[in-house]
DNA sequence: ACACATATCGCAATCGATTGCAAACGCAAG
DNA sequence: CTTGCGTTTGCAATCGATTGCGATATGTGT
């Protein structure tokens, strides 16, 4: 027992290894100049004293944190609290994702009220890098921030002219995909469920839209703006659905978490799915298996969209300049449509 | 245009407004003994020079990240990722008491594969203090840990000889309250579904033969170890009920996601719920609001537990030692039961 | 006007690891 | 036994903010 006096240091460390700091440095840090026999000496004499380099320290003289933000903007929605599923899924693949590349993951959820909240945490110097999930309805600010902050990628949809660097499914695409759907199951009276404040729900009513007038169906569509939020009341959408003067034969909902709750709102009105009424999810949540019936849905990669959020974001923070990636969604039928 | 020369640093700002950076900290640090003119004028310059002192500079010094790790250990579960949401309304619940308290929340998901996970996490140097979800089957490490590192806080179960210290609802209680709620609607042949692995898990199960040998139906009980995470594959439950020789007429599922599944098993096999079986659950989440039909169940309130979670971790990191929290779950009767 | 208490401010050490540069070392060829 | 070259190691500056202590500046009471 010679650990009495406690290593806090390189220094320390250094000292009763009878060599400078920087040797102590340039043997714990792996790579660099140094001799094999001396290095292994050091790293078990580190190990024995079960002695880690200060992660602040380094991290001052590096000039990185080893950390990346993510924000979970609230713009459009006023509930207090997330609990979609969506974000929990796509939260565990980036931690995963990031924890491979080294890196830790700072979560904050950001209500913006006012408008520099972006700027705020970009130059809070606490993360290396951001990555927004979801535009909300903040689309501008993340243009004016991504013009000057590099290292921003977002998850969302993509637009003409847009600035900051998105990864994302083809919303519009996959909005025709889910139309063509039900227009070939024969529905002829759609609804489509979301608020089509964030733009990756436009873009997927623009697609939906799209579809319908490629069929000729251009005024079969009407327009619900549920909300996106589990855990927020759904009563309205079985409001809007008893009270529906011709009520539809196909349901478009923006996402598998609207869907479900569609479905809910349909059994408790004893309308029969698919039956009397077709519906469809969007995000190709794992959630979709377990519904009654299982929810059809227009699936997005989430997977790879996690890889490429965090790909292209390590590569701009080396400096890189990256275009916008913009994914197929793809069609899974299950049983409720 | 005099902002030619940009500031960078304390030393910077200094030199322009004709201090010495010693001033400029005190005057940026709000308290301080400082003169409200000059604090005034500095802070005004450093508004106008968009100057943020430097975080990792600051962590250095002072001693601190400004972080807290959250864990999600996945020792039962060999699924890769977790898809549950109890875990992104706990972690939302988090995130809001966290930062409310100017910390920030770096999450980490660890798959506990050396038992010296927590130890190196905790040795690490990157967070100021931990929060565990769910003990998992890591007690014997969580009490190992706490017996040394101080800043550690678990949510989950209590049981007796404990060293660490959790919050959590009295599952012991809630299982009781569970199949005490199916008892008196009648039920006489009740399975429990879930893994009695994870501690708290064990005691919901322990609740519950507890209310039924108070009943005299003691060997009423049969228990079928379900997976807890939403996303698994669930045509085990499927399988399960469609082979029960006797069938359940009473479900008492460990969470709300295995109840969901539990719903569509049973809707699947065209049982109807409640009225062959009743199905209940246990969490008390937004979901259960969504199933067909709604779900009965035992709730937490996690609101509160995020907020005890936080409370106790900050005061163990400002040395105070606390003691675990045990809080009573509530019965929520729904359309399931 | 003088002494003394108090409010501000400057100085310099400090937190702990990293790294460019130079010194000291080793080894082999001449 | 030198000279020469390449490998290891030590030295010391550096990252940027904080803070105890001592030095001024300000103010009050005679």
């Amino acid at each position: 027992m010679t650990e009495r006096p406690r290593i806090r240091n390189i220094a320390d460390l250094a000292k009763i290894a009878g060599v400078s700091p920087g040797t102590v440095s340039r043997a714990l840090s792996g790579a660099g100049l140094i001799s094999q026999k001396t290095r292994d000496r050091i790293q078990a004499l580190a190990r024995e004293h079960e002695f880690r380099p200060n992660i602040m320290a380094r991290n001052l003289r590096i000039q990185r944190t080893g950390a990346i933000g993510v924000l979970i903007p609230l713009g459009h929605e006023t509930g207090q609290h997330i609990s979609d599923p969506f974000f929990i899924t796509m939260l565990g693949l980036l931690a995963d994702a990031l924890t491979e590349r080294g890196y830790d993951l700072v979560l904050s959820r950001v209500i913006p009220t006012t408008d520099d909240w972006l700027e705020r945490y970009a130059d809070s110097g606490r993360v290396d890098g951001i990555i927004v999930i979801g535009q909300s309805d903040q689309s501008a600010v993340l243009d004016r921030v991504a013009a000057r902050y590099r290292p921003l990628v977002v998850w969302g949809g993509h637009s003409r002219g847009q600035v900051h660097c998105s990864v994302g499914s083809d919303n519009i695409a996959g909005g025709d995909i889910a139309a063509s759907h039900l227009i070939e199951r024969g529905c002829k009276r759609i609804t489509f469920f979301g608020d089509p404040t964030p733009l990756e729900i436009a873009q997927r009513l623009e697609g939906c839209r799209q579809a319908l007038a490629r069929a000729g169906l251009a005024d079969a569509l009407t327009v619900f703006p549920a909300h996106l939020a589990a855990g927020l009341d759904d009563s309205d959408i079985t409001a809007y659905l008893a009270n529906a003067e011709a009520r539809p034969d196909g349901i478009f909902a923006a996402s598998d978490v609207i869907a479900m709750s569609a479905l809910r709102a349909l059994s408790e009105l004893g309308m029969a799915v698919p039956g009397e009424v077709k519906v469809i999810g969007y995000d190709g949540l794992a959630l979709g298996e377990h519904t009654v019936p299982r929810l059809s849905t227009v699936k997005q990669d989430l997977t790879t969209g996690a890889r490429n959020l965090v790909d292209l974001l390590l590569r701009r923070i080396a400096g890189e300049d990256t275009s916008s990636v913009v994914m197929m969604p793809e069609l899974v039928v299950r049983l409720s449509s």
